[in-house]
RNA sequence: GUGGGCGUAGCUCAGUUGGUUAGAGCACAGGGUUGUGAUCCCUGGGGUCGGGGGUUCGAGUCCCCUCGCUCACCCCA
């Protein structure tokens, strides 16, 4: 019996590998630019390090495991906790603020369904140090950065903000007493899965009237663009209460991304650690899941034992996104990285030149292929080059034995004869 | 964990009321011709028909169980 690969795995084999590549290359790229370093840790982790943030409930939705010393282990379901781990330990000697980024493979035992497997990997970016709502906008930014490196444009996809604090001022304006305010971000976060009839019953549970629910409906379903934040004001009847939102609202305006952001309400995310803002990135029409989510936790790495740390951070898997680009056309047919040079043999005595020239090519840097067919066709062999995507053949015939190559241009079909011991430099220039 | 849909070659599929040794196209591999990316031709590898059990003289086909994939629910750090 064959062994599968297990449920909700993927193999990468070189094409697939390729596509992997192009999304990792564009999240290090971007990270990098944006001025964020590249950090990991360990696959798995002391199982407790999850439950502190999470609760034991977190154990039935992540691998663990006990090593031989009895020790329970998990795997990595997120990388937050392992970051926190880290920043708490050298929170002294670090200097702020703390910019890092890292894109882990992570696994969660759940039933693998569109958009969301076992095993996948995650981009984290994420900012310490700093409370100051430029640190949310930068954070913001570098995510939309990513978005447009790979083609997306703003109408193709919603940055969707919420506070936390606003929505608690609203939520207590309308008269919901602060212990049940948890349960009313819970529902606020389910209104669209729930019956109108359950919704009512549930809010008139949190002691609001038939009028209150009404309003409380509406302003879930409310969206604002961000840059006219005063017409939040206005509409939802908040002002002082908007706090960081009018500072995030400036800072996105001046990094030029508010064409891609609005202000969103409804937006709750499960988590109980987010203090301020809190984000998700949608595919525009809503039809796939969430692209990427985030915002502030300023108490978690306290949490860890570490010093009083103002954090945001943002997280983007790499499932949702390539079915959204794949879906738009923004996929590359063939991301896997382009020969330089093929070298060809059209004839039997040439045939013994092809690795020596090869090995002359590649030690300068030139990526370089060769077939080991066995047929001298020069348009079989071509088509080879072509089929490996090379950017120029170098074509060895009888010729070769007074020094001179064939060069031909894949792209332009152009050809030049070049001396062997010249190719070299006539490829690096 | 719950429910729906789907399982024949790497991919897309055909396979008659159950009937001989399960097929095609594409892809892959080797080769030939015109020697310069095309076209054409020859050859080859590859399937326990997802797996197990049952009915039958005989099962890819009918029945039961099971596994996997997929979509949705739950959940979503």
């Amino acid at each position: 019996m064959k062994i599968q690969a297990p449920k909700g795995t993927r193999d990468f084999y070189p094409k697939q590998m390729a596509w992997r590549n192009y999304i990792l290359d564009a999240w290090r790229r971007v990270s990098v630019r944006n001025g964020f370093d590249h950090v990991d840790g360990p696959i798995f982790e002391l199982l407790d390090l999850y439950k502190i943030k999470s609760g034991d409930g977190i154990v039935s939705e992540l691998f663990n495991f006990e090593d031989r010393g009895q020790r329970q282990l998990a795997l990595r379901p997120e990388f937050t906790p392992t970051l926190a781990r880290m920043v708490a330990a050298q929170a002294h000697a670090l200097p702020k603020p703390i910019k890092w980024f890292c894109m882990p493979n992570l696994c969660r035992a759940e039933r693998p369904q569109r958009g969301r497997l076992r095993e996948f990997f995650q981009w984290n970016v994420d900012l310490l140090g700093c409370d100051e709502p430029i640190a949310d906008a930068e954070c913001i930014f570098t995510a939309v950065d990513l978005l447009r490196e790979l083609g997306l444009g703003p109408h193709q996809v919603r940055v969707k903000i919420s506070h936390r604090q606003t929505v608690r001022h609203v939520l207590v304006k309308l008269g919901v007493a602060e212990d049940k305010i948890i349960d009313a971000f819970n529902l606020l976060d389910r209104r669209d899965r729930l019956e109108r009839k359950e919704f009512v019953a549930n809010a008139a549970a949190l002691g609001l009237d038939e009028t209150r629910v009404q309003r409380l409906d509406e302003i879930g379903r409310m969206v604002f663009p961000a840059g006219r934040i005063d017409q939040m004001r206005t509409q939802i009847g908040v002002d002082d209460e908007l706090g960081d939102l009018a500072g995030l609202d400036r800072e996105l305006t001046a990094f030029g991304i508010s064409d891609w952001c609005e202000y969103d309400l409804g937006i709750v995310r499960g988590l109980a650690y987010y203090t301020g803002i809190v984000f998700e990135i949608h595919e525009a029409s809503g039809a796939e899941r969430a692209m990427a989510g985030g915002g502030r936790y300023d108490g978690l790495i306290k949490l860890f034992g570490g010093p009083d740390t103002p954090a945001v951070g943002m997280g983007m898997g790499d499932v949702v996104l390539m079915n959204v680009l794949t879906d738009k056309g923004l996929m590359p047919e063939d991301a896997s990285p382009r020969p330089d040079v093929f070298v060809i043999a059209a004839s039997d005595a040439a045939a013994g030149r092809v690795s020596s020239v090869a090995a002359a090519l590649r030690r300068r840097g030139l990526h370089t292929r060769f077939s080991y067919k066995s047929t001298r066709n020069v348009g079989k062999l071509l088509k080879d080059a072509a089929a490996a995507q090379a950017r120029h053949a170098v074509i060895l015939d009888d010729e070769a034995s007074q020094g001179v190559a064939s060069v031909k241009d894949l792209a332009s079909g152009g050809q030049t004869q070049v001396a062997i011991a010249d190719l070299p430099a006539h490829f690096t220039g």
